[in-house]
DNA sequence: AAGCAAACTTTACAAATGTATTTTCTGTAT
DNA sequence: ATACAGAAAATACATTTGTAAAGTTTGCTT
């Protein structure tokens, strides 16, 4: 067939028969004995060229394959597949023990070590952080350091409940570990009905807390969803406003006190006005931004916040990471 | 221990630590994303040699495996020579590299490609395996397989020195990868002097194992001359044994540590006797005698063990092949 | 036999890789 | 604190590889 198409146009000469036998041996010699392409050419008289195409058609024609060995192979499979699902710029999956799964420990470990890592080589000299047990259980995996340059901000007002997870513990546990100083944010996350908002922060203290917030250089962020798994629903809340109402609206969780919906958009303006921490829109603007959470309760608010474009790194474990690539594939056959 | 040694000549840095994890992220990125070495430098933020290095370590660890479609497709006329002269059933050459020869390297690779084929096609429930470089290399190349079924029995004690291309390292390096069972014969490859035989191999747990030796629907050979190129020699010989008494007997190598002459005949009676491992005899038994080996120096003790009728099917590399030809015809022309 | 076009070889060069050398950094010991 | 030694980074360079031009060969057509 596609010799008779050549000779109608006039074919001069046939292509010499790049012979399975012979594109096997030269890659053989090539992986095997390790020759170099110019070797393999004098060897078998050829030119180089010949011997270059040869290998990389046997590349494509799947002739030769390539396969790394490893028990790490599957997570770094999993790591790949996620930045791609949610364009994030660095995925860290930490094995999770699904015997005895617990949220915080492996991610808070993952953390830790992407952290030290982090602040080795990326010389920070402002650190957000919010609150919660998965930063709490980071602060207690991370290895003594020094970082005199580097001040740890806290990005989220607290609650009047629990202490050591709270705004103030997370801020100074960090700044404690890590060698460096810190600021806190000494307000209650969410204002009470009544307050105005401009003239609460307009306080000395807290404005110049805020001003801060421009010139971070990373921010660790967790989410929640609505349910009683929530530290923040559970004790948190405003008065006057229930997680039904919060169901209701379409919130599916929370990024910082800022409750979000399936597609990643803010669900009350009005409740978001209240909440006293750093915007989200001031979070884009952020260099790095580390997001981590974990658990199957936390799937569609971590989807939400990638969405809503508020995490290029993102830690979790591997269980979680599998159902969010579920949920992001079923997602996308639904929609498209 | 080495810390304080280190510490004692005054250390400076601990060597960073070159996870494997590192190490196979690294490769899946350079294989299969395709990515440069640049290129994965500047996204895991690491010079490009500790990149280059990590693929290189790959190589050498066999984290990455590089298979070859059919590796013996050119060799035909060659094998067609070798199975005629010497009485094979199937004979396997791989191509070698003659500017850099190395013995092992590409005799490792076609073995794991025939036992590839063999095993999906041969139904094998126990496969007998002896142990040294080539068997060594040959698990280096082998993909990872999954063979339930199938049971990996060392058929030669070991020797004290030299951890993982022993007996104990060849059985389990086959079973791992292959995903079998295994069973190692713990005992060294020589009694010493004055151990009774019968005594020393009615212990239960060696009795068992050879039993095993009965049922073997294949074994894996290697074989090695008298010279300081043998690892047995080297490092394996019994006291009071040496290399120049065997070589005043005839010895020209030995199979499964049993000593042969020029034409497969056992030497020594009384080292055999020596010997812990699957006898001559049962060895020839065996429906598949699988005998892999190269270089110029195993030339004479391979037509040795084709002649004692210990090899059924021989992976060997060009060089030695023709020079095997070359032998078994100077001798035929002298003879006949 | 001249023309022609496909397919190869030659040539050239840019990019990537491998390796050796120098420099910088860091923990330990003096 | 200072000197020191070992390890990694930085640098430099030779080799190898990939690719895109040219130029040449070959077999067919006219």
């Amino acid at each position: 067939m596609r010799q008779n198409a050549r000779k109608d146009i006039g074919l001069a000469r046939e292509p010499i028969e790049e012979s399975d036998a012979f594109v096997t041996e030269i890659c053989w010699h090539y992986y095997v004995n390790e020759m170099t392409q110019a070797e393999i050419a004098r060897l078998l008289d050829v030119t180089r060229l010949r011997v270059n195409q040869a290998i990389q058609r046997a590349k494509t024609l799947g002739f030769v394959k390539i396969q790394i060995e490893s028990p790490f192979l599957p997570r770094i499979e999993l790591q790949e597949e996620l930045k791609s699902c949610l364009g994030l710029k660095r995925a860290v999956i930490s094995p999770s023990n699904e015997a005895d799964y617990d949220y915080h420990k492996s991610v808070g470990a993952a953390l830790a070590a992407l952290l030290t890592e982090r602040l080795a080589t990326g010389d920070w000299k402002s650190l957000g952080v919010s609150w919660g047990l998965t930063l709490d259980s980071a602060i207690r995996k991370l290895p003594r350091q020094s970082h005199p340059d580097l001040e740890v901000v806290s990005i989220l007002g607290g609650t009047a409940k629990g202490s050591t997870l709270n705004s103030f513990g997370i801020a100074s546990g960090f700044a404690n570990v890590l060698g460096a100083r810190y600021s806190v944010l000494t307000a209650p996350i969410y204002l009470s009905e009544g307050i105005d908002r401009e003239v609460f922060l307009s306080q000395y203290a807290l404005k110049e807390h805020f001003e801060k917030f421009a010139s971070l250089d990373a921010v660790l962020l967790t989410c929640s969803n609505v349910s009683e798994k929530s530290f923040l629903v559970e004790h948190g809340l405003p008065q006057g406003l229930s997680p039904e109402a919060l169901i209701d609206a379409g919130a599916i969780g929370d990024v910082l006190g800022k409750f979000l919906d399936r597609d990643g958009r803010s669900v009350s303006a009005q409740v978001d006005n209240r909440t006293v921490g750093m915007s989200l829109e001031d979070v884009i603007e952020v260099p790095e931004k580390i997001m981590a959470a974990a658990g199957p309760h936390k799937v569609e608010i971590l989807k939400a916040a990638c969405q809503r474009g508020l995490v290029d790194t993102l830690v979790t474990d591997d269980t979680t990471a599998r159902l969010l690539l579920k949920s992001v594939a079923k997602q996308s056959t639904a929609t498209g």
